[in-house]
RNA sequence: GCCACCGUAGCUCAGUGGUAGAGCAGACCCUUGGUAAGGGUGAGGUCACGGGUUCAAGUCCCGUCGGUGGCUCCA
């Protein structure tokens, strides 16, 4: 069999049957065929006929990626490998694994490309899914490819318009902390168990009943002040901005109040912090997630103020409030608007102007800029502080932001350094209200808790006590006051979900000439994305979406959108939505749409979402980058589908792992610059010169990119070395979540690794298996540890110690004798979810009809993990001196005995005393001298 | 500035309180003889540095230095 493996070599002094790369794409390419025509990875549903849900499932799921023009370099299939190890040995361990594949299609990259050459996305998307799919494929993935899904296709994006729509009719009810279905809501005000602000329901007239609604949605419009990237022509997530520039491409971003829609994330900012408990996560993704969403506990305290109503600001630290010495509102805040139309006497009213004009104005790439230099103007008006009874002037500065608390703060220089840099200034008072509690009283700002002292008034004084009982004292005191009470915030905001682009998904919904929206009733699902053929942003001072090109498309009607009828009658002039969803939309719940990718009467199967995610994914693996996107929106998509009863799990993701990032090297000029690395020549070993110049260039390690011209591609690596060479050295070369340098040099390793075990079972020669007949014990027990090895490493995702283990076997083997068929049968079942391979072709030489993929895990046997007689080393004081060969089984007396007997010992022991043994048997032995 | 992780052979990395390890590179020997060949044998270590705990520390604790990643006007 197999004489699709037995091409002849080029070279004649190459025995022809020797595991080369031209031998190794001989039989990958015919267990790829025969893999695919026998589809042997593809797994059913609880109720497909030979589907047994009895067994364990193991749902394993690859981060999809974008396909790009550019296609895989090496470094994109570090995870995905990791996972098909994963997926093929639970397989072999009798489980029904689900290890699925897709496009995140839909975004911008594609888009700028049509920008350019006017290819529709569509087009090349379509293309690069292609060749995503081909170099996937070589590699021996064991993806079900029958799951295959793209978020660009209309049967996908018309279930994430339907679950846009789910979050636009439900609302969320802080009673019991969950979203609900609008229609409750709506049935509970209209029966008077529920009142819009002491009103009745029935008094409001139909706009107010719109508008109450309308603002309780979870998927709500809203105009507010966005991040508009100007070159990208689109508005951004907070997310998606870095220091003031976009995430993609690293444009300005400035800031634009605009009408978007929008989702209330904010509402689960708890339960998306308190469950972070309940995932197995990297500590550090917990982390930054918990970062985002910022808990902050602390109190809301009004202000008197000289004019008008009192100012309510949010503090962490009412315990400093004896030191507040002057108050800061943002430059939005709704006072600083009131006072530049109608000023009090003593503002300078054209400074404050100027001064909110410029602020507004200001990118916020600007306002990050200079931290340490404060500006700011006085209002020209008083408050009082309420603990001091303390007259302390109000300013207005762009520190403070109006999007988070209430715009405004009580400012404590004394204990607090944005407020110490203004403070100082413009020469504002700053007072020492806490010390620390185990240092002198002390200079600088003290920014942590401490003693609270200097802070006794007439009904509050709080000296001596601790930070926290001073924040305990002072909320008890302004709640009895009621000037204030007890609050939580966090620094997350809600979810800005229009972009102003066109590839991506459609809003389900349209507006009337009232400006009021409808929904396109779920059987008219999916709107889809207009032709067109122009994708070149509007030029505006309004941003214009693009969607708004394609009149015919924008302007219909309620019938021909797709409005139920009982809501709006068919003729009715509408407008469609021209705003698209983020690429964020597709990859929020496509770990859903796997569980049944062909389902067309629901997003997901009810059946297989329960079997397969009844406990969320078993085990998610990509990049650590999606931290704060992707992770939590999918968390927050799949909490709200889960409360409105669509989905089983609380959280989707149970256990997630981050591949590290492959960098490759980059060379550097003696000014910092970068070299191509196609540029460069080697020189006397570990010297390296520009080849153009001979300037001698430095070595370092840098991110694959196309810029560097250091990206190595997948195709050509497998096509040197073949594809098992490809897995087994982007395993091998460091654990898995680290970030690590592809070193071309080092392939071979594995390489010659492969080869040594080809040739350890294989007669180069005569391509004929070498067998022995009888088992030898060394090769058996080395088995046997090997097995054990592997198999405990696999399952902690070790695999670059997995290789090594198989390496040492290999090793071994080659210098103690033959192998039998049995043998070799369980040495290449724990190589094959390594390298299936080679495994695979193996494992038919040796006589086996069916595929290695569907067999089972080779046992081991704990009693031949240990050898009859071991080495001990002896040490005195800790040092090693000696080592004495005894039974694996020896007592603890009779090894204390042998040691205190060698030789070597006796005579380093001499006339010393010995005052105590330690033996641990199996480990060591320590004789302490006096 | 804050948080997390890391520092072991020339390089990339294993190492679970108990003998310091692997692959590559480099050295030597054997085999082979035409462009990434095979086998074998040496060599290579202040486990970043300084303290501590322990019979015993690369491993645990504290500090310092260096590196990487993340967060950062969020009151």
């Amino acid at each position: 069999m197999s004489d699709h493996a037995t091409k002849p070599e080029s070279a004649a002094s190459t025995p022809s049957h020797r595991y080369t790369a031209d031998l190794a794409s001989g039989f990958e390419k015919h267990w790829r065929t025969q893999w695919e025509s026998d589809g042997i990875y593809r797994v059913g549903n609880p109720g497909d006929p030979g589907f047994d849900d009895s067994l364990p499932k193991f749902y394993c799921l690859d981060m999809f990626p974008y396909p790009s023009g550019a296609g895989l370099h090496v470094g994109h299939p570090v995870g995905y490998i990791g996972s098909d190890i994963l997926s093929r040995f639970h397989r072999m361990r009798g489980y029904n694994v689900l290890h699925p594949m897709g496009w995140d299609a839909f975004g911008l990259p594609a888009e700028q490309y049509a920008i350019t050459t006017g290819i529709h996305p569509a087009e090349t998307t379509r293309a690069a899914i292609e060749t995503y799919r081909g170099q996937l494929d070589a590699i021996g993935f064991s993806y079900d490819w029958s799951r295959e899904l793209a978020t660009i296709d209309p049967d996908y994006y018309r279930w994430t318009q339907w679950i846009w729509l789910q979050a636009w009719n439900s609302w969320f009810d802080d009673t019991c902390d969950k979203a609900k279905p609008l229609s409750e809501l709506i049935e509970s005000l209209s029966n008077g168990q529920r009142e819009v602000e002491g009103r009745p329901w029935s008094d409001l007239n139909d706009e107010e009943q719109q508008a109450y609604l309308d603002d309780k949605r979870l998927a709500y419009l809203s105009e507010q002040v966005v991040n508009w990237c100007p070159k990208l022509g689109t508005a951004l997530a907070n997310e998606e901005v870095i220091d003031g520039r976009s995430e993609r491409g690293g444009y300005p971003v400035v800031r634009k109040p605009l009408k978007q829609w929008m989702f209330r994330i904010t509402a689960y900012a708890d339960r998306l912090l308190a469950d972070l408990d309940k995932v197995n996560w990297p500590e550090s993704t917990r982390t930054m997630q918990a970062e985002w969403i910022g808990r902050s506990e602390g109190a809301d305290i009004d202000f008197q103020c000289e004019h008008g109503d009192p100012i309510r600001v949010f503090t962490t630290r009412p315990d400093t409030i004896f030191g507040v010495t002057f108050m800061v509102l943002a430059p939005e805040h709704p006072l600083v608007q009131a006072l530049i139309t109608s000023p009090s006497p003593s503002t300078d009213v054209e400074a404050l102007k100027q001064y909110v004009e410029t602020a507004s104005s200001r990118a916020d790439v600007e306002r990050m800029a200079d931290q340490e230099d404060k500006t700011g103007v006085a209002l020209g008006l008083s408050a009082i502080n309420p603990a001091t009874g303390e007259t302390i002037p109000i300013w207005v500065a762009d520190y403070v932001l109006m999007s988070y608390g209430h715009g405004a703060i009580m400012a404590v220089p004394g204990h607090d350094e944005r407020d110490a840099a203004f403070a100082t200034r413009f020469d504002l008072d700053i007072r020492t209200v806490v010390r620390s509690s185990n240092g002198p009283a002390g200079e600088g700002c003290l920014t942590g808790d401490g003693l609270v002292i200097n802070s006794s008034g007439d009904d509050l004084s709080l000296d001596d006590c601790t930070s926290e009982e001073a924040r305990e004292a002072v909320i008890e005191w302004i709640e009895k006051k009621r000037i204030g009470d007890r609050q939580v915030r966090y620094r997350l905001r809600d979810w800005l979900f229009s972009r102003q682009r066109y590839w991506g998904e459609p809003f389900p919904i349209v507006h009337d000439e009232h400006g009021r929206t409808w929904p396109i009733s779920e059987e008219h699902l999916p709107v889809e994305l207009p032709p067109l053929d122009d994708f070149v942003p509007v030029e505006s001072e309004d941003p214009q979406p693009l969607l708004a090109k394609a009149e015919a498309w924008l302007n219909t009607t309620a019938g021909e959108a797709g409005v139920d009828p009982a809501l709006l009658p068919p003729d009715t002039p509408v407008t469609r939505e021209t705003n698209t969803m983020p690429g964020w939309a597709g990859s929020c719940w496509y770990h859903l749409r796997y569980c049944s990718p062909n389902c067309d009467t629901r997003f997901v199967d009810e059946k297989a979402e329960a079997y397969w995610l009844g406990d969320g994914v078993d085990l998610y693996i990509g990049g650590a980058e999606h931290a704060v996107l992707h992770l939590l929106y999918a968390r927050f998509w799949n909490k709200m589908l889960h409360d409105l009863g669509h989905v089983s799990s609380e959280e989707p993701f149970r256990r997630l792992f981050h591949q590290g990032l492959l960098t490759s090297w980059a060379f550097q000029r003696s000014d910092g610059s970068l070299v191509p690395v196609d540029e460069v020549e080697e020189k006397d070993g570990d010297q390296y010169v520009e080849t153009a110049t001979g300037a001698s260039v430095k070595r370092t390690i840098a991110k694959m990119s196309k810029s560097l011209r250091n990206v190595i591609n997948p195709d050509e690596v497998i096509e040197t070395w073949g594809a098992d060479t490809l897995r087994l050295y982007e395993m091998y070369m460091g654990p898995l979540e680290s970030s690590k340098p592809w070193n071309p040099r080092d392939i071979i390793g594995v390489f010659r690794f492969l080869q040594r075990l080809w040739r350890l079972v294989i007669d180069e020669e005569t391509g004929s298996v070498i067998m022995a007949d009888e088992p030898d014990e060394t090769i058996e027990r080395a088995l046997h540890r090997t097995i054990h090895k592997v198999e405990s490493d696999i399952e902690r995702l070790s695999f670059n110690t997995a290789i090594a283990a198989l390496i040492e076997f290999v090793n071994v083997a080659t210098s103690t004798g033959r192998m039998t068929t049995d043998q070799i049968g369980r040495l290449v079942r724990t190589l094959a979810p390594m390298a299936p391979f080679v495994a695979e072709e193996i494992w038919h030489r040796i006589g086996n009809e069916s595929s290695i993929a569907l067999t089972q895990w080779p046992e081991f046997d704990e009693t031949m993990l240990v050898d009859d007689t071991m080495e001990m080393p002896i040490q005195i004081k800790g040092k090693v001196r000696s080592k004495i060969t005894v039974p694996s089984d020896a007592s603890e007396t009779h090894l204390q005995e042998t040691a205190l007997a060698d030789p070597r010992i006796v005579e380093l022991i001499g006339e010393a005393p010995v005052r105590k043994v330690i033996v641990v048997p199996g480990k060591i032995i320590n004789i302490i001298t006096g």
